[in-house]
DNA sequence: CTATTATAGGATAATTATTATCGACTGTCC
DNA sequence: GGACAGTCGATAATAATTATCCTATAATAG
């Protein structure tokens, strides 16, 4: 909490009662929640707030490294024809994507069993970094 | 394209003017398209289809397995105030994410260099499955 | 500690992506 | 070729997110 402060400050936000109830409620969830979760429970606290500051400050949050998204990509529903077992190239700066053959990886091995009786279906897995276009600008 | 209509006879799916058309452009898109993209590709061929018969179908094929979402959770924003890097487990039946630590899996190892000049910054990697919970029903 | 000011918040409207509805049409089966 | 279920197209509705605009407050200078 007071890294965020300092993140803040030097970042040139203004630390904000709001911004550090949604701060304080963000990192007690480990339930990567949505921003209507995040805005009900800040909500508890601050009765007042509105749901726009809550994805004013999301957002605000994601631009200054505070928060992370889930997915590079859930602004819009991307298809793939290709459902053969691959992986994909991401660009950070464009979104586009690109596949990426499996075996151009060594094979995903887990160390220890997965938690939770978690039963595994697949994975998905995601390069992400910069297109060649994009790295030469 | 014959593989295609032969599951759509399978999940008894009518093969379609436009369920063709929507499933050729699909294909023709290694782009990872958007619902709105394929519907500008369609148009070209069927001029009066309906954006809503484009997400139709899509949704069809996707429930066919003829088709697959690149992203498992782009329905709404999804937000992890944990920045340190780690991997995901999703359950593919209740969309709960939950953390899984980096050293639970054998590091990803490239077999050789990424194509194209991709410049990797850092990579995501998602276990798809059940959770306890929707394993148990 | 108070005044000043830039920034942020709250209410609300607007936009975008997606889904539902419903009457007309067409692929399937005989 | 006709009957019928399933699908289409047009349109309205919903959900998620963003923009607008006026007021309030945090930062900071005196
Ligand atoms: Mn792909
Ligand atoms: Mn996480
Ligand atoms: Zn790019
Ligand atoms: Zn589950």
């Amino acid at each position: 909490m007071e890294a965020f402060r300092r993140t803040c400050v030097e970042k040139g936000l203004a630390v904000t009662h709001q911004r550090q109830a949604i701060y304080r409620a963000l990192i007690s969830m480990p339930e990567h929640p949505a921003p209507e979760s995040v805005y009900e429970v800040v909500r508890s606290e601050i009765p007042t707030i509105s749901l726009g500051t809550v994805y004013k400050n999301i957002k605000t949050f994601l631009n200054a490294g505070l928060l992370r998204a889930v997915t590079l990509h859930h602004e819009s529903l991307r298809l793939d024809a290709n459902v053969e077992h691959h992986y994909h190239l991401v660009c950070t700066r464009c979104k586009s994507i690109t596949d990426l053959p499996a075996d151009d990886l060594e094979p995903i091995q887990f160390r220890r069993t997965p938690p939770r009786g978690f039963r595994v279906q697949n994975y998905s897995l995601e390069v992400h970094g910069l297109c060649a276009a994009c790295a030469a600008s």
